[in-house]
DNA sequence: GCGCTAGTTTATCGATCGATAAATAAGCGG
DNA sequence: CCGCTTATTTATCGATCGATAAACTAGCGC
């Protein structure tokens, strides 16, 4: 047992293409990250990825320029322009938009890793989840709340400009959703196993809610 | 300018009674652990009281420990019982009750440090935060799931026993209250303004909601 | 005022972290 | 099969962290 080495995979040091190697790293780094969060030692991922630490630094010069790999790679462009168009695609229902948008977007988007490491920025003072809500107010829901206006036949956002009381009516869905994953993935706790059917709750209590009484453009008390 | 001292308050040292001193440490940990973390520096901390990092030390044997007094300030006995009573009191309109609760728990306990290291805490994989959604869901969201059952006429939890996703409505307003504070503190994101406009609404909206249609005490699809 | 207690500071250790330089060897081209 | 390129490893540095030991001194009691 003693001073025998420890032989996890193969011992054999193994070359990968500049390419392939980065992958490995930065989808590594991704995974380590949202466990340890930034504050992870860098001897710590290369262990995992079965390589040494200074080789991480071939492929990034700094521990810094590798988290922001880590950012590009788990932020940038990961929203779906066709989700915008989902919302306002008016030949569907908006139960049943709402309900396949939240599908899409927690497959794609609220995953183990994306969800952490968006607390982990967002903990450090990064200005990523600054510029993500203003994403995510004006692509989902500056138009859900048009959306919901039109249901209720309500004036148009031209008639009667977005408040943001309003807005904070179209955070109650997002939040909810949001806040199923943070349990889920953060916390770690028990959530509904069934998505599908808490989902559909959520869209239905709120529909329901916004559209019976909760809906004032003109922010009346 | 080179060479002079900084000189911030007193440059003397002051000697306070163990009591004092142990209650500023706790205080003062408590603020810059918010804002830096837990892997926030011992001399950085103790720079920001004014004194030199081998005196917590003396107070605190271990980094951990002092980590686990902020822990226990924080969250041990934070949770009123008046709050779970007050949900329950049907002399007042079950509107009327929520509002009450979540102005005063947003100001009891929805802080700027109770969110941040609550946060921190749930990233480090303390069980902290499981215990205390297990003191949630008992006091406050199994409690208003039975109150919204009443209020609907729908059948009680001893008739009809309490279902995950009914559980999940509760959380429905909860989560959204939750990440009001989440966007504010740990996003710094720009909220609505005003705190009592908007609690309304979200209990406007989850009432008008979990009334109308969101009620389904046995789980049918 | 004087001395002792104990709160506070100065000095420093060992461990560990991010990062660098030099040595090693895997694997393709010839 | 041999030699060169370069991916990878070994060895190590400087900074910094949590923690300890010893020196210092503020302030109460006599």
């Amino acid at each position: 047992m003693t001073g025998e080495k420890v032989e996890t995979t193969t011992d054999r040091r193994q070359r990968l293409s500049p390419g392939e190697r980065e992958r490995l790293i930065v989808e590594g780094a991704i995974t380590f990250f949202a466990e340890a969060g930034f504050s992870g030692h860098t001897r710590e991922l290369a262990q995992r990825l079965g390589v040494t630490q200074p080789l991480l630094y071939r492929y990034f010069p700094t521990k810094q320029l590798l988290i922001e790999r880590v950012y590009e790679e788990l932020f940038v462009g990961r929203w779906k322009p066709e989700w915008g168009t989902l919302i306002t695609d008016r030949s569907l229902p908006l139960r049943e938009r709402l309900i396949e948008f939240y599908t899409a977007y927690a497959n794609d988007a609220l995953t183990y890793e994306w969800i952490r490491i968006y607390m982990f920025a967002a903990l450090a003072g990064e200005d990523l989840n600054r510029r993500y809500i203003d994403l995510l107010e004006g692509q989902l829901l500056a138009p859900l709340c048009a959306e919901i206006r039109a249901a209720a036949g309500a004036p148009t956002m031209a008639e009667s400009p977005l408040t943001t009381r309003e807005l904070e009516s179209a955070w109650h869905i997002h939040a909810t959703v949001y806040y199923y994953f943070v349990r889920k993935f953060i916390y770690e706790s028990k959530v509904e196993a069934n998505f599908e059917a808490f989902i559909a709750d959520v869209v239905d209590r709120t529909l329901d809610g916004a559209l019976s009484a909760g809906l004032q453009p003109d922010g009346a008390s």
